[in-house]
DNA sequence: CGACGCGTTGATATGGCTCAAGAGTGGTGG
DNA sequence: CCACCACTCTTGAGCCATATCAACGCGTCG
């Protein structure tokens, strides 16, 4: 059952690494490079290497050794932990712009899946921590964007811990909307997808996938939600869809 | 009900704020000045003031500007997160060497309480950032310190969405043996404290009050417990507390 | 066409919550 | 020193939201 990472891995090695400019990158001005003025840009446009994976690819097992770190420049990716007997929790979803590896850490501590086809941006992990020492605007991106990471936790954590099943889908929704709607900055009310399976969903939101499946009926049934087809659907209600994720109002 | 944080905080102000020597700090090797150097050390020593607070006090209020940041010195304070309906979850819990505040930010978005009576090591904020500037020793330790608490947000991630009480339970008294046992480094098995009341332990697990009684009830019952009174007990059985735990065996 | 992956729907079980009563414990004031 | 009160904790009984178990539908792909 399990799949060493390092098949798909190598496999990805493979794959051919074209270099598209940092400056013409979607990701450019909200990834790890953001703060980068045009020389520190060139200097990681050096290290970088492109790297894609197919939807269900593991990336990265926990445990493994990090030899690179990365930004997701497309797709979808999680991080899940499993238990001894099978069950498993995700405790996140990468977006376009998310950062994978951590400065300073050979390991990390869960199981990263790409969840649907994923493109990465990869530095290997030792040029790019002597860039980080000589690079502030990096060094000063990568902490904000663990404290950003810390605060998406810590709201996690009061989903997971008291929310109803039906405030974890509202809420689970909105964060969905508010991500992809940053991805194509225009076009409010558009049309949103589902990047993940029933049972991915309910393995965000500490839930069981027929739970999910149930919600997300009740949801459509209540006109909050409009499916188009399983994945893709719009919010025909938001207030409603607030009002129903146990968020403040503000 | 809602008493503000200030009232407090003012009090607290009054203190006496005695300045006790770095050097000779129980926690100068795990806090945020652990890499710092002689030199170092002396620059935290001129911005430092010591602040105390009693079990209960409110420390800093969801969305209260950060004018301080500090480390715990001694006792127990947790953050917790309110629904608009009173729903709590505790989403972390600083024992001494933790840190309080977050460099380049300016508010928090969970609320500080003094569990115990607290004991802070406060550094003005903007001094303070200024000094990160010039002192990467300080920089990396609070990256490294964010990243711990990263992980540990996400161990308590499955914690919350996945384990069962009595695992929950079990996994909240070894988190909490560990962190006693770091304090006094020495004597294992030796007595140990619950400093959070039933309610407390129930918030920080997403329980009721009840199941938390009834369960540490069962572990005494079961001999992995012994409980000296209410709050002071003994860590029986090792192994049982462990595999009652759902944590991997290694 | 058959099989498989994914999703829906229904019936039943159950862990932990809710509600309620009462027992320790510690502090306070008469 | 005792009586009382407030607070914390324990224990019991019943209930409910969600899990579990099970059957089936619908697309897609070989």
């Amino acid at each position: 059952m399990v799949v060493r990472a390092n098949e798909r891995y190598d496999q990805a090695m493979l794959d051919l690494q074209s270099r598209p400019k940092c400056s013409e990158c979607p990701i450019r001005h909200r990834a790890v490079c953001a703060r980068c003025d045009d020389d520190e840009l060139l200097m990681l446009e050096q290290i970088k290497t492109y790297r894609s994976f197919k939807a269900g690819d593991p990336m990265l097992w926990r445990g493994d050794g990090l030899t690179y770190v990365a930004s997701v420049v497309s797709g979808v990716a999680s991080l899940g932990k499993t238990m001894e007997d099978g069950r498993t929790q995700m405790v996140g979803l990468l977006f376009p712009s998310d950062f994978i590896g951590r400065p300073g850490r050979a390991a990390i501590d869960f199981d990263v899946v790409a969840v649907t086809d994923v493109t990465l941006c990869c530095f290997q992990r030792k040029p790019f921590e002597a860039l980080i020492e000589t690079t502030p605007h990096i060094a000063q991106r990568l902490m904000e964007m663990a404290l950003d990471e810390l605060d998406a936790a810590r709201d996690w954590m009061l989903l997971l811990g008291r929310k109803t099943a039906r405030e974890k889908i509202a809420t689970f929704i909105e964060m969905l909307a508010r991500r992809q709607q940053l991805a194509n900055a225009d076009t409010p009310g558009q049309e949103l997808v589902l990047p993940l399976t029933r049972y991915e969903i309910a393995n965000y939101l500490g839930l069981t996938l027929e739970t999910v499946s149930r919600q997300l009926g009740a949801m459509k049934k209540e006109g909050i939600l409009s499916f188009v087809d399983r994945r893709r659907f719009r919010v025909a209600n938001v207030e409603a869809l607030h009002a129903a994720s146990g968020d403040d109002s503000d």
